[in-house]
RNA sequence: GGCGGCGUACCCAAGUGGCUAAGGGAGAGGUCUGCAAAACCUCGAUUCACCGGUUCAAAUCCGGUCGCCGCCUCCA
């Protein structure tokens, strides 16, 4: 498996540290506010990768932390005129809810920054201990000059930086690069004892230690989105690395962005679509998929056309399935060949190619190619009326693999009622199931006696409404326009 | 100014040295159907922003030009 690593650059074999086994941390969210579409995509993004590895037979420890103190919290609560941590207990559960209806697990580990506190402190005593950090009047500061490797994970060299430092003022620190790793606290504000003081922890430490504590002082993937490779993450790796004298993280992985009229989709452009609104106008398959769909280190154009293109893509797939699903209930026992030489190649190189894709770098949009020419390809098989045992062996296995790929990108795993029922529901479609079936049944009728100016008219009814019929050898099945 | 990325059909998008340039959506024609829908078939980039170069061979490597974007400040 090969992944590109920020570090240098470049895709790279993956070794894990230890045989098997495979330490993950990624930067979660700080919880002041609801998510976005970018956090959805940082999440999917790893949760994928998570999912991945495991297909793949390692033992994956994956952990994703919280952010629960920081200015913006502070402030926030200032807003609302509630406590401090309650603003964080709020986002955190509608963190949990919206990327819960998105099919994102939870992590192995989701540490929170106040829960440590201890470790923090330790590290940044360690650290001036160490000669790398300096105390003013009870902050903590990271002296940058310290360590001369500093800016390799963002390729940036600190004469540039002091050159172009646009960095506000901060008359304590010695340099305007220096970073807080402990901030002391005014009145009011959340804050723990400490060596220095009553404080809070700086921006970047929690990161540190929770992933020490939880992973070790090596370990093999750190993740998020691009927009944290500098500061925090090259924080992060400095001050860890000048804390243990090891090596922090091996691969460095980060997920491109999600734009908007080709601009980046952030809070204070005030551009951006938050998960919920989303989720009320699409199935939370559709917006997984939209986002799978482009390689994760590439941009998305952010759409209502683009969702509604996934859309279309997913109801292909669910189309196909209930046909599978037909065909392996109602075909006759009658063997009959059909050219199933086709079918049975695809069949037989499917799951090496899902992998090839998957191990180039997670490309999940040619992993989900390969998944649409196996659906074409039984299509065809069905559409030249095979039955019999043997043929219907054939489509089972599709259909297993199907599966089975699709669930490692958590896609594809309802069966095409529940995916009609929740189009039912996100397109407000006005009509109960009960109240088609009756339709089409009045429909049928009208069928039996040739009354096809009735049995159109019915049809017309319900397509105004959303409601596409079907109509097989052995009765008209109903489903949810969609794409339009 | 420094660093990095991108530009592939009407739209989205994979492909980074060599088989027919994946896949999805939209469109046109056809098969099937009472009519439809779905599915399938055919058509659709002799071409990968542009210009040069390297090579037997380039969308893919090198140089340049144009356009767009990101990071350098909290940000997924």
């Amino acid at each position: 498996m090969r992944l590109y690593n920020t570090m240098t650059g470049k895709k790279e074999d993956f070794v894990p540290i230890q045989e098997g086994k495979v330490g993950i941390y990624a930067c979660g969210v700080t919880v002041y506010d609801n998510c976005h579409i970018g956090h959805a995509r940082s999440a999917i993004v790893f949760d994928v990768l998570r999912q991945y590895l495991k297909y793949r037979g390692f033992e994956v420890k994956f952990v994703k932390n919280f952010t629960d103190v920081d200015d913006k919290i502070i402030n926030r609560a200032n807003e609302l005129g509630i406590p401090w941590n309650e603003v964080a207990k709020k986002y955190t559960e509608k963190y949990y809810e919206d990327m819960g209806r998105l099919g994102v697990e939870p992590a192995d580990v989701e540490p929170k920054a106040t829960e440590h506190i201890k470790e923090i402190i330790d590290i940044v005593k360690g650290l001036i201990e160490k000669g790398y950090a300096y105390e003013v009047d009870g902050n903590v500061y990271f002296e940058v000059s310290k360590f001369p490797e500093y800016g390799k994970l963002s390729k940036r060299d600190t004469k540039d930086m002091q050159a172009g430092a646009r960095v506000e003022i901060d008359e304590r620190k010695r340099n305007p690069l220096d970073f807080a790793l402990w901030k002391a606290s005014k009145p009011g504000e959340p804050s723990w004892e400490s060596p220095w003081g009553p404080g809070r922890p700086g921006w970047h430490i929690e990161c540190s230690a929770m992933s020490m504590k939880h992973l070790g002082e090596t370990f093999d993937i750190h993740g998020g989105g691009a927009d944290l490779i500098f500061p925090h993450h090259e924080n992060e790796l400095t001050q860890s690395e000048a804390f243990t004298g090891k090596p922090f993280v091996r691969y460095w992985m980060h997920n491109g962005f999600i734009t908007v009229d080709k601009e980046k989709m952030s809070k204070s452009l005030g551009n951006f679509f938050t998960i919920e609104e989303i989720l009320d106008k699409f199935d939370p398959e559709v917006v997984r998929f939209f986002l799978l769909q482009t390689h994760y280190r590439s941009p998305i154009e952010f759409s209502d056309e683009q969702l509604r293109e996934a859309e279309a893509s997913i109801d292909r797939y669910y189309v196909t399935l209930r046909r599978i699903e037909d065909f392996i209930k109602k075909a006759p026992d009658t063997e009959k060949s059909a050219g199933s030489e086709a079918l049975e190649e695809m069949l037989s190189s499917f799951r090496t190619k899902f992998k090839e894709a998957m191990d180039d770098d997670l490309n999940t949009a040619l992993a989900i190619g390969h998944i649409f020419e196996l659906i074409r390809e039984v299509n065809r098989f069905l559409d030249r009326r095979p039955s019999g045992q043997k043929a219907k062996t054939l489509v089972e296995e599709t259909k297993n693999l199907l599966k089975e790929t699709g669930s490692v990108l958590r896609l594809f795993g309802r069966t095409p009622e529940q995916w009609y029922r929740s189009l039912m529901k996100v397109k407000n479609i006005g009509l109960t199931e009960e109240e088609i079936l009756a339709l089409i049944n009045e429909r049928q009728e009208a069928r039996k006696q040739k009354d096809w100016a009735k049995a159109d008219s019915i049809r017309e009814e319900l397509d105004k409404k959303g409601i596409i019929l079907e109509d097989k050898k052995d009765g008209t099945e109903w489903r949810v326009k969609v794409g339009g």
